[in-house]
RNA sequence: CGGGGUAUAGUGUAACGGUAGCACGAGACGUUUGGGACGUUUUAGUUAGGGUUCAAAUCCCUGUACCCCGACCA
């Protein structure tokens, strides 16, 4: 392509209303343009890279027999109603509207319901299974903020795939072909060496799910690495058991009830009551499915994790009690709930740090006040078991090894899930097997998320002069540069162009040092310059955008080279 | 959804309540041509609505948009 014919123009100067590398330098370059807050557009440049971040997805998608459909972005209330998440308190994300009719229709933040249940049609008998399907679909969510420009929109481009099996090990087997498919598809974009499988949460219904973590500076959640093992961990599944120093020989005191007007936050707290800061116990509580009122005591330096929550009192639906209902309940304001004389339907849960403690504090419910000097099997009946509820960080140690976990920040681009059959269940879509019977068809889900990858690459391999785009995925292979050599460049164009080789060429009437500028910017993996000076030199100028320094060539060498590539 | 901040030309930035200016970009002409050149010239702007004032980009109110922090995030 003639540069000339590219629309999109470079810019010197930095958007004032993007904080985030991946978008400065993308818009900056013309690859996107931003529409509205967590809404971009691909220009010619941002398309021919996504486009090839897709086709290296499809190819390996295929690879393990999935065939690609495109579902529509319209879904109905209907479908969604059948596994509960229609409703907005459930999902938060939904864009609605409605048909001219009044029919209620959404646009799509995920597509596991309507595919499960348009296979209803497709999956009658065994011999149906298993089947794959997957798309590229433009997901929309109504995200409440956007952020990191285009790491975390209110639209973005999602591989999706679905895969339905007869059976667990059917699933199984399949779940980990995915997992290879996806580490080749990591492997090949280029950010395989960072990209770890990282364990997470699995819900209901498999222990575990999971995530592929890119890890990146921009990246919005912390893994863990487990000590001695290639091993990674979601935050809210790493395991804890969280010991708290203390002086065995301590001596019981007498507890007692301070008055601290105003004293929230465990740090002025511990302060003022001249304590240490892991004497102090936070108390929060939580509303479980709408009936249960939960109280959970973790020290006060630490904080709940509501994941490892859900999974000890076996709920999803989690939040914390109202302030009125704090009110109600303990009597006191919000930041002076404790765990002594809470009413009896309250559910209590203590943290393995609050354990092991003489003489710790504890809010008073009652405003302004604290206890000091509670103590176990005294004040309060000593709790049966203690559970790991604190929410990880870096520091910890895991508590098999005694070793501290290593962390990272890392941005999740990609997750793969085992729904087993509960899906099917919701959806009503099951098959007759061999013996005629009838069963529930096992679900898995897979997801790429084609646009944060493109985002991170962006952000990870760009240096102070702009982009840096790995082979596999630039918008073109060669960036052509003719300095007052416009005849030769353009043979040269129209060989590498016969030649199936990528090439963008700046034939426009620009200073060198804008056009060498520019080309940094865009990022394009090979710089191939024909000027007066080159062709002193005997030839073409080849410099990779990775080096400083380039080679003089022949044209038949620099075809061959690239050709290689 | 809570908190904080910002809004001037396509982009980036100035202007005490008193003439909206500069740079980049884009157009024209000329000089220039290996790291964002130079000269002449043209182009284009105060987020929207209301208020205060002789006078508002500037002060006040309301809306909107955007950014950041937190919460949320299959």
């Amino acid at each position: 392509m003639k540069q000339t014919q590219l629309f999109t123009k470079t810019q010197k100067f930095t958007p004032k209303d993007e904080q985030s590398k991946n978008a400065k330098l993308l818009i900056r370059a013309g690859f996107i343009h931003k529409e509205m807050a967590g809404v971009y557009s691909y220009l010619p440049l941002g398309f021919r890279v996504l486009e090839k971040i897709k086709q290296i997805a499809r190819e390996e998608m295929q690879k393990i027999d999935s065939e690609e459909i495109i579902m529509s972005g319209l879904q109905s209330k209907q479908i969604w109603q059948k596994s509960n998440r229609w409703d907005d308190n459930v999902v938060d994300v939904w864009f609605k509207s409605k048909l001219k009719s009044g029919k209620d229709i959404g646009f799509g933040w995920s597509h596991e319901e309507p595919i499960t249940n348009m296979m209803i049609n497709h999956i009658n008998s065994y011999k149906d299974l298993p089947v794959s399907v997957f798309q590229f679909q433009t997901k929309l969510r109504n995200e409440e903020r956007a952020k990191s420009g285009i790491m975390r929109g209110r639209e973005f481009v999602m591989k999706d795939m679905y895969s339905y099996c007869k059976n667990k090990e059917e699933l199984e087997e399949y779940y980990q072909r995915a997992i290879i498919a996806y580490n080749k598809f990591y492997n090949r974009v280029g950010i395989g060496e960072d990209t770890h499988i990282v364990f997470a949460d699995g819900g209901a219904f498999t222990e575990f799910s999971h995530e592929f973590q890119t890890i990146a500076e921009v990246g919005e959640d912390l893994i863990f690495k487990v000590p001695n093992k290639d091993e990674y961990l979601n935050q809210e599944i790493v395991k804890l058991k969280i010991e708290t120093k203390q002086d065995k020989n301590e001596i019981n005191k007498e507890m007692q009830e301070i008055f601290g007007k105003g004293l929230i936050g465990v740090g002025v707290l511990a302060e003022f009551l001249k304590i240490d800061v892991e004497k102090t116990t936070k108390t929060i509580l939580f509303k479980a499915d709408d009936t249960r009122i939960i109280a959970v005591a973790v020290r006060g330096d630490r904080d709940v994790d509501e994941g490892k929550l859900r999974k000890i009192i076996r709920v999803d639906d989690l939040e914390l009690l109202s302030e009125e209902s704090i009110k109600e309940l303990t009597g006191a304001k919000v930041g002076y709930a404790g765990m002594l004389n809470l009413p009896n339907n309250v559910e209590k849960y203590w943290d393995y740090s609050t354990d092991g403690r003489i003489n710790f504090e504890m809010g008073a419910n009652k405003t302004d006040y604290h206890n000091i000097n509670v103590n176990f099997g005294v004040n309060i009946e000593k709790p049966k078991e203690f559970y790991d509820i604190t929410k990880a960080r870096d520091g910890d140690i895991e508590p098999l090894s005694g070793e501290k976990y290593k962390t990272y920040k890392a941005t999740e681009v990609g997750n793969i899930f085992n729904f087993g059959t509960e899906k099917a269940k919701d959806m009503e879509l099951s098959f007759v097997d061999e013996r005629g019977e009838n069963k529930p068809v096992y679900l898995g889900s897979y997801g790429i998320g084609i646009t944060r990858v493109m985002g991170v690459i962006a952000e990870k391999f760009a240096d102070e002069k702009g982009l840096v785009w790995p082979e596999s995925i630039a918008p073109f292979k060669v960036h052509l540069i003719s300095i007052s050599q416009d005849k030769k460049a353009e043979e040269l164009y129209k060989i590498l162009k016969d030649n199936d080789i990528e090439v963008l060429w700046d034939n426009r009437d620009k200073r060198p040092g804008e056009k060498f500028a520019d080309s940094d910017l865009i990022g394009i993996p090979y710089r191939v310059v024909l000027s007066n000076k080159s062709m002193e030199k005997g030839g073409i100028e080849l410099k990779k955008r990775t080096e400083a320094d380039g080679k003089i060539i022949s044209t038949y060498e620099l075809i061959e080279l690239l050709k290689k590539y």
